[in-house]
DNA sequence: TGGTGCCTTGACCGAGTGGTCGAGATTTCC
DNA sequence: GGAAATCTCGACCACTCGGTCAAGGCACCA
């Protein structure tokens, strides 16, 4: 299924993945059909099946795409910094920015949870995900600075409180992204201490 | 568009949403058809729209029946209790069995956010139960139970931690109620108090 | 017995979908 | 130049869906 592709043609494809995902996040991903797709490109259909075997393949990777460019970002931000309270602060703020500018991307998980095509994609993002604040955690409750809890479900809270101030704070209302991640950091900071 | 329904018509009704509800958790709302919902039950297709308008409208009244509920259960569970941060916690709680009771409103309730169609409903919903919560972080401020924070943001946190966790845990890996409630109260009362 | 609403049926409709394909344009390389 | 490979076109296909509707059944009351 792979294919060779010319510098062009790799052109091509992140235009209609960047295309798609857009119209994706403004409409949906059922009410996006295929035509819309090329339409807004201005190009034939054949286009469009020449680079992707199909509609889902495509949000998948476009899914993949965003979760890789997200994890980077935290990656970067936290660097090689030694006390884990302070990785994780780096963390949160690192992945509301990357929210505030990416704001398809979010409506676009959010969408890919609700269906079983999909799920798998997000469920293998979702464990590295976690995995890397686990990591953090474990560090913090030896060094004493988290509460002797089971790392994963307080990692699970922390993605909570992000993603939700996120949503409600950043894509719906706009609000400044310093300020939202200055709560979040607040209240997950003392919710790990304990 | 209200009909007048006797005692016969109003058990039809219900039985309709009932079916309809889990056959939209279980397959997803654009996989489920009308005509899925009605072969589900042994009738014809004229029975689903002599009750109901559209698709939309059911799933609509579906979600605002699910709210209503989870509501009443929240409320029943605070009783008259006076200090805040138990009211808090009782809240947490009661949400938390309700979803383990109802989990197929949850994947509804996640699927609605995703739809421009249904976001309106949801917002309603969503306003309600932030309002309540915000009542309770307001009186445990003046009582000096709570950081002096935005105490909307601090509802917000709260109703992130719980639901993130309910999916996680209960949805996805059907864990102990009580046990994903401990945490999810660990967590928030900390993050609340600051 | 006949009439009046409530309820049920399922064939049918138009719209729109994801996906195919043969034909042709364009680029690349010898 | 010309062959091969990459890419583009858009009519077309098979199918599904939400929703309609003329027709008929059924319960109850006069």
């Amino acid at each position: 299924m792979e294919r060779r592709l010319t510098q062009r043609g790799r052109a091509r494809r992140t235009e209609l993945m960047t295309c798609a995902a857009r119209l994706f996040s403004d409409q949906g991903f059922h009410s996006t059909s295929v035509s819309d797709i090329v339409n807004t490109l201005g190009v034939g259909k054949g286009v469009f099946y020449w680079y992707f075997p199909s509609k889902d393949d495509l949000f998948i990777e476009i899914l993949r795409g965003a979760n890789r460019d997200l994890r980077r970002r935290q990656q970067a931000a936290i660097g090689d910094e030694p006390d884990p309270l302070v990785r994780i602060e780096l963390g949160i703020r690192a992945t509301m920015q990357w929210f505030h500018e990416h704001r398809s991307s979010f409506t676009l998980i959010q969408f890919a949870r609700t269906d079983d095509r999909f799920t798998d994609v997000l469920a293998q993002n979702q464990e590295v995900a976690i995995g890397d604040a686990v990591r953090h955690i474990k560090d913090g409750i030896v060094a004493g600075e988290i509460a002797d809890q089971v790392p994963e479900v307080l990692a699970e809270a922390v993605v909570g409180v992000t993603e939700r101030l996120a949503r409600t704070y950043l894509l719906e209302r706009d609000e400044p992204v310093t300020e939202v991640a200055d709560a979040a950091v607040a209240f997950c900071l003392n919710g790990l201490k304990g």
